[in-house]
DNA sequence: GTGTAATCGAGACGGTACGTCCTGTCTTCCC
DNA sequence: GGGAAGACAGGACGTACCGTCTCGATTACAC
């Protein structure tokens, strides 16, 4: 993951000495996952983390600096599996993404690891760089990548002005994610088909007006 | 504040002995939110907001269960100041109400509260049950009074179906909330006008398309 | 109980009102003692004390002024129980006292309550007075009444000067009280009835020998 | 301190990691005396003594199960201190040691100390162990010597039932150590020259009866 | 092959907050 | 005014983690 790579402290320019184990990287981001899944953000100790994994709590922050870095890794991993899978229409497209997204909400990893780590980002600027490098940012991808197949259909137009162009993608990205977020943790309430349906006929509506007015 | 009240630890049914302080209990919550100004949710004790409010530790695991609870009756207070004050049109309401939105999110109390409750929550039940009693819900109330006013209006049809009507509220109030709090958050992009009005145009062209689909 | 009298607080001068519950005294007492023989010394709390009397801590602390002082109250009481019956000889009748203030000692609320208050004594003056008048001078006069009983025995000789007397009395009872508290709670050994005859064959010894001796 | 080894808390068997400091057990030693000068033993506390020896509490309880096992090891120390110089005669010893063992409860730190660990363990088995080795029969030694100083100058004859004779040693050590005790701690009267000269003269006479009877 | 140096496990260290308990005082209502 | 009930400020308890440190024991590359 490259997002990982520069997130990590990084060993002193490597003179000599012992290399890092590879291993271990892995396996301290297998069992902080699996910490996440059976204790909750909050419950969570590094300590365990290291016990789980079988490493040195010495091993684990030579690597992260903190709790909050190590679980922005550790989820990182899981929201890279995210896909857009040619459904046919833009419509379907945008249920897939919906339904995908929010099954990886329902995981308990990622529910309690997510919102907790924005909480901490919110008085805490490096990490939430880090968030949205590691996070955010990657998975505009997918609205990217939606509209240019959709734009391939003759769904929708093409963007004359660049500028413009990024900024909707933006609001759509923050209307879609935050719409599902809201749903699926802080209203507490299952994103299924039905809801999902609804909610694109409500986007495509709006984009559709957006694309007329200025 | 009404469901304060049924979150808070009931004292025994009130037989004799001393009644509870009530000027402690908004010390309590103010000294609360001035921690979460100062220190942000992690680096919040409650050691430290007993010492803040004059008070003893006691006294306040007396009548919260945890720093979760305390916390989301101290940010609930803030978020009941939302109002939607009559601008016109549906339009400018919704713009009002997202601009009001946002600078609550703006507050640095808020911020850092929000998303560690709802973290919180995704592993305590009873904690996303309070959450959604004292803070969410309340704020549907928004949504509610805008459709009422854009009716008399006339901007928006009648609801012929009342279980229609209720989910269509909800999906409304996800995708307003969702989209502010991802946008202010999770982004960490300004609420500004600008991003407001084109919001503001999405969601209404939206909601003419879903009214005209079944 | 005269010492007892004294040791507690005193009503302010008796002018009007409800009078203080005679009977409360007496269940607080008691109450005491089985929370000693329950809890021990250090466990014993007066919150418990009170709620095993019914008896509010209102009324515990107008009445005693603080743990110390309370117990030594309630064990006195047992102290006071301690009798010199007539055995024959003055052997018989040293035997007699040793075995019965074993028995005394080897009661659990005996047994913690005395160690801990002399150790309170040891940084508390008042406390200090206190135990020795309500306890230990008390006790002294079974050292007296002993000697008086041998002397019309003709065990032993009519004591010429009274202030030896005196101090002859107080090193019998240092000896004898010292020894079976050793014995018990130090050594923590038995005081069965073959070592209070040997104690009491070399203190019937020492004391002919000091008889003889200026 | 051979008893004190055993007494604490001992590392599980040493495989790896860092090693307890040795200076730390010193200055929690020290800081415990200080502490009990100051304070007391009923106002003495861990945290203020993990303070005063400049050491976390976790370390304190890494080493010992509570107050009054740090305490016990704290004075047994200074009990260690005990020492039998040859004065010339058997009275003479005695007097000696009566009047060091007395100089010794004169300190704050023995004086407070040694009653109220005694009371705490006539409800905990394991503390009462405790204070018998590290303390009560470490000091068995000085009447053991003494008697055999004393034989060797031909005022005592050699015991002919080994026995026997520990049993007399038990008796003489708790009616020596019982008797000091009593007058200073409970009777709370000075342990002078004038008393040592007059209970020295009660147990040699004791002694001398004793050895005559059977 | 032999140094050299950063790694590893283990676990003790100084700190800090936890949530509970007890103290001794107070406030309220009831007798 | 006494008494039961119980809230109050304060402070110690013993536990749990934090992030750092000190060990002795591996590695692996550079010489």
């Amino acid at each position: 993951m490259v997002a990982g790579m520069q997130s990590r402290i990084t060993p002193p320019a490597r003179t000599g000495g012992r290399p890092r184990s590879a291993t271990a990287d892995a396996a301290i981001l297998e069992a902080t996952r699996q910490g996440l899944v059976e204790l909750g953000w909050s419950k969570l100790t590094l300590s365990d983390v290291a016990t789980r994994a079988g490493v040195a709590k010495t091993t684990l922050y030579r690597r992260w600096a903190g709790k909050s870095e190590l679980v922005v890794d550790a989820v990182a991993e899981l929201f890279d599996e995210l896909e857009l899978p040619d459904r046919g229409s833009l419509a379907a497209d945008i249920e897939g993404v919906v339904l995908q997204f929010a099954l990886l909400l329902g995981r308990p990893e990622t529910k309690t690891a997510l919102m907790a780590v924005v909480a901490e980002s919110t008085t805490d600027a490096p990490l939430r760089e880090r968030i949205r490098t590691s996070i955010v940012d990657r998975q505009k991808r997918l609205v990217l990548a939606g509209r240019a197949r959709a734009q391939e259909r003759g769904e929708l137009p093409a963007e004359p002005d660049p500028v413009s162009a990024a900024r909707t993608a933006d609001l759509i990205f923050d209307v879609i994610a935050g719409a599902v977020v809201h749903r699926a943790l802080v209203s507490a309430e299952p994103v299924d088909t039905e809801w999902a349906r609804r909610f694109t006929l409500l986007l495509l509506g709006g984009l559709a007006a957006a694309a007329d007015a200025p």
